[in-house]
DNA sequence: GTGTTCACG
DNA sequence: ACGTACGTGAACACC
């Protein structure tokens, strides 16, 4: 047994330290496990440093410890364990179970005493010993067998000490440690020490008279105040150096055969990982766990499996000649469905297609060098991928539609996405990579850039299919799965493929207007300021405005000084300079972000713009546009709307036709709150802000003026966001009081809409997630948290979710609709754009009146509500002119 | 990679 | 007593 290294563990400082150290986490459904993870990364860290063959962690136990005997106030002064921890114990309990490693506690002893029985004996064995604590009390234990891990900062960073380390860093022995306590004493445990005695003091003292008892003796030779000090004292120090002292001799550990550590049940610890959703920690322990494995002769033999107790392996079938191809083709053709999964870009071409059907799974190579052609593979690839009677499954079919695309093959016969349907699942995760869809269900890692990768994946799309239509039904959203997400992903491959025409010519011009105006405010700047500064660094900007220009400080962000426009704008009257940085600032945004930052981007073939819709990207149910963003093009200031100008029909003589809903979120509100005035004023046709102004002020209609329909639109606002005073009182820019009246009057006059949102919240909080008219679900893991600011957040999110979310709803089925139709007519217009709330079309004249009419009747007509909802309709020869047509 | 700012609905 | 409206993506500076 010498030879082997003992760890003991503090599991109490752990647990602690890895609280502190780690940001609120929580699982999905709202269990906290921030101080679980920390302790759990930490110990696997160590375990994997030391390999200890001995491991024990010692627990407190009891309140009342034998030092509460002694001296009533020990630790009277620390806090009780937070709320957020203490339900964490268990699971930390649970984990140290599964890593089969032995628990130590003891009533009425603290967990630092059982560390020193434990070490104590474990010197008498000739067993070196490391203890791992955040405790520096622990210190004292230090021996020539026995060293000290100590948690620096976070929980990654450790100290060891030894003797010599201690020296070093004291200038006493680890022994002495507790005699420099006795005077010391210790604010957080609340031993009191000497008063007046510092550690300056104390340290010279030890080094002098070597302990506490020999000081006290030799007090007499002391002088002046530390010698009144020492004779007042005296007890006190004596005390307080036991308290300080940790027990070695309490009657545990004889056997030290206990705590031989065999490692963990690994298969309990994937399940109990999984549970907690600690998707980083599983995919570590299943690459090691997988290491070494290695393929057999014959069919290619790959563990891109290790689940639970067993490896699991699957085999694939090359397709290199006509005969392999042949029998792949009978078997696929015959198959219920079949999963696919492709290699290669969007622009180089496909590299490889993997098809799994259940019972074989097939690897078609295409590029070459075999005994089978790049074309004839493509060409039965298109058989299968081109025919709408195959039921494919995918993930990510969009991006698969793309790669095709390549080769000229279309898509066809989509029947499932395992992307989309993980994202129904739940929206809130962070990534829907086929990994991490696949660790999250199927508790599999997938191999990466070796051949075997392609048939796992595609494998990995066949299991999941089965294990997330389940789910979709199960939760009851396979209305808006089938019906709505899944024909969606075609119409969105459509409008990407489809592209925006964009007036290269204009936009270069642009470009230079905005690189002289930009040139020339920055001059006038500089000249301002005295001195060149990158006017772009806040942290430059920040020094000529609240040092050099002594203007005042508004607002502070966490690293310095804050220069958002909001701060600019109340600075403006202080010197001229400002006015001239918020303009730089606006002309620097729209060249780099627009002008400049579409360039690299147009196809410089057709000078179309293709953007990509994610659809699996938003925690509402929105979509999302990137490279480049086309959804957040300017239109509020006249400057940067001009950034429209450049978004032309794709064909001269064609027509942009936009149609956005008006207030679709308030009208989903009236729907969903059946509040009687809101209902009315839509049913009326009533303009909807005035309304409110006219209630919240009570007057009457015709006396609402401007500024209060102005405030009455921003409460309006406000409440489908949560509202706030504070918010509310920034905005419209009133006094916080005055705010406050405002919505409290609303909510007096709109009882259907509080009573709406004390429902939606309360409901949230009953089971754990909120849901839309179309059953889309969005958990809400905040509302339990414990920290005020992260549950108001959790409670505005469940009343804002199922507004957005349904008007998501809304736009999505309506998109699925005129998509059908323009196929089903025959018709030449593309829809190219979707900005959450507005379609725009790209219309050949002939069809103009028939796709105003198809667009508003379809969008207007996607749901039923209990209000109409109204969609404006405009037109013009590009996406700046368009204006309002009957 | 993070923080700040700012464009949109 | 707390910090503050919901949802995004992109550019830039700076570590």
């Amino acid at each position: 047994m010498p030879g082997d290294l003992f760890m003991v563990i503090d599991g109490n400082s752990l647990a602690h330290r890895a609280f502190h150290a780690i940001p609120a986490l929580s699982t999905s459904k709202g269990v906290q496990t921030n101080a679980v993870y920390g302790f759990t990364t930490m110990l696997l860290k160590i375990l994997d440093e030391k390999k200890p063959g001995l491991v024990a962690v010692c627990f407190d136990k009891g309140k009342i410890t034998f030092r509460h005997d002694h001296y009533s106030d020990y630790k009277a002064h620390r806090k009780g364990t937070p709320d957020d921890l203490r339900p964490q114990f268990p699971l930390l309990k649970k984990l140290l179970e599964t890593m089969r490693i032995t628990i130590l506690e003891e009533d009425g002893y603290e967990a630092d005493d059982l560390i020193g029985a434990l070490t104590t004996a474990a010197e008498k064995h000739n067993i070196s010993s490391v203890i791992v604590t955040g405790d520096r009390d622990a210190l004292q234990l230090v021996s020539p067998l026995t060293r000290v891990l100590l948690t620096k900062k976070g929980i990654t960073e450790l100290d060891e000490y030894d003797e010599g380390k201690v020296w070093e860093k004291y200038g006493i022995s680890p022994e002495q440690l507790i005699d420099f306590k006795g005077l010391v004493g210790d604010a957080s445990d609340n031993i009191p020490g000497v008063p007046g005695i510092g550690e300056k003091t104390a340290s010279k003292l030890i080094k002098e008279y070597g302990s506490l008892e020999e000081l006290i003796e030799k007090r007499n030779d002391l002088t002046g105040k530390i010698r009144a000090k020492m004779e007042e004292f005296r007890e006190q120090a004596l005390l307080s150096k036991k308290l300080a002292t940790i027990i070695r001799e309490i009657p545990v550990a004889q056997d030290m055969d206990r705590f031989r550590w065999q490692g963990p049940d690994y298969a309990e610890l994937l399940a109990l990982f999984s549970e907690l959703e600690f998707k980083t920690l599983i995919r570590s322990i299943l690459n090691r766990q997988g290491e070494g494995k290695k393929g057999k002769k014959g069919v290619a033999k790959n563990d891109f499996e290790v689940a639970g107790a067993g490896a699991y392996t699957v085999g694939y079938i090359t397709i290199d000649d006509e005969s392999s191809l042949k029998s792949a083709a009978a078997k696929i053709k015959d198959a219920a469905k079949i999963a696919l999964a492709l290699e290669g870009d969007r622009k180089s071409g496909l590299k490889a297609a993997a098809l799994s059907i259940a019972g074989n799974i097939f690897l078609l190579p295409l590029e070459g060098g075999r005994g089978l052609s790049r074309a004839a593979a493509l060409a039965w690839l298109k058989e299968i991928c081109g025919d709408p009677d195959f039921r494919l499954l995918c993930h990510n079919a969009k991006e698969d539609m793309w790669r095709l695309k390549a080769e000229g093959i279309k898509l066809e016969g989509i029947f499932f996405d395992t992307m989309i349907a993980a994202y129904l699942l739940n929206p809130a995760t962070s990534s829907r990579e086929l990994t991490e869809v696949a660790l999250e269900y199927l508790k599999i890692v997938l191999p990466s850039g070796i051949e075997a990768a392609l048939p796992a994946r595609a494998e990995a799309v066949r299991r999941l299919h089965g294990e997330l239509s389940h789910g979709i039904e199960e939760t009851g959203m396979d209305r808006l799965y089938y019906e709505v997400e899944l024909p969606l992903v075609t119409v969105l491959a459509e409008m990407e493929m489809t592209g925006v025409k964009v007036d290269r010519d204009r936009l270069n011009e642009m470009s230079l207007e905005l690189g002289e105006k930009i040139q020339s405010l920055s001059a006038a700047i500089h000249s301002m300021a005295g001195e060149e500064f990158n006017i772009n660094s806040t942290k430059q900007l920040g020094y000529i405005l609240f040092e050099r220009l002594q203007l005042p400080v508004i607002k502070r962000t966490k690293t310095g000084y804050s220069t958002d426009a909001a701060v600019l704008e109340e600075l403006a009257g202080s010197h001229e300079i400002v006015a001239q940085v918020l303009e730089h600032r606006q002309m620097v945004k729209l060249k780099s972000t627009y002008v400049d930052g579409f360039s690299p981007l147009i196809d410089p073939e057709t000078g179309l713009l293709h953007t990509t819709f994610h659809q699996d990207v938003t925690a509402t149910g929105r979509l999302s546009s990137a490279e480049p963003n086309l959804q957040n093009i300017p239109i509020k200031m006249e400057e940067g709307r001009k950034i429209r100008k450049v978004f032309l029909p794709r064909r001269e003589g064609n027509i942009i036709l936009s149609a956005d809903y008006s207030q679709i979120e308030l009208r989903i509100l009236a729907h969903m709150s059946a509040d009687p005035l809101l209902v009315e004023a839509f049913r009326k046709g009533e303009d909807i802000h005035a309304r409110t102004a006219s209630e919240v002020f009570g007057v009457r209609m015709e006396q609402v003026t401007r500024e209060m329909r102005g405030r009455a639109k921003a409460v309006n606002f406000g409440i489908i966001y949560g509202i706030s005073d504070f918010g509310l009182s920034r905005d419209i820019k009133v006094p916080r009081r005055e705010a406050k009246l405002y919505i409290e009057g609303y909510f007096n006059r709109y009882r259907g809409v509080k009573n709406y949102i004390d429902r939606i919240v309360a409901e949230a909080r009953e089971k754990g997630y909120v849901t839309t008219l179309l059953n889309r679900r969005r958990y809400l893991p905040d509302l339990f948290s414990s920290n005020h600011t992260v549950r108001s957040f959790g409670e505005r999110t469940a009343m804002n979710t199922p507004i957005q979310g349904t008007a998501a709803d809304i736009i999505k089925m309506a998109m699925v609709r005129i998509q059908r139709e323009i196929v089903e007519r025959g018709l030449a217009t593309k829809m190219i754009l979707q900005v959450h709330d507005e379609l725009i079309f790209d219309v050949p004249l002939e069809e103009f009146e028939e796709m105003k009419e198809l667009v508003k009747t379809r969008m207007e007509n996607a749901l039923a509500l209990d209000v109409p909802l109204v969609v404006d309709m405009k037109a013009g020869q590009n996406w700046y002119e368009v204006k309002v047509i009957k």
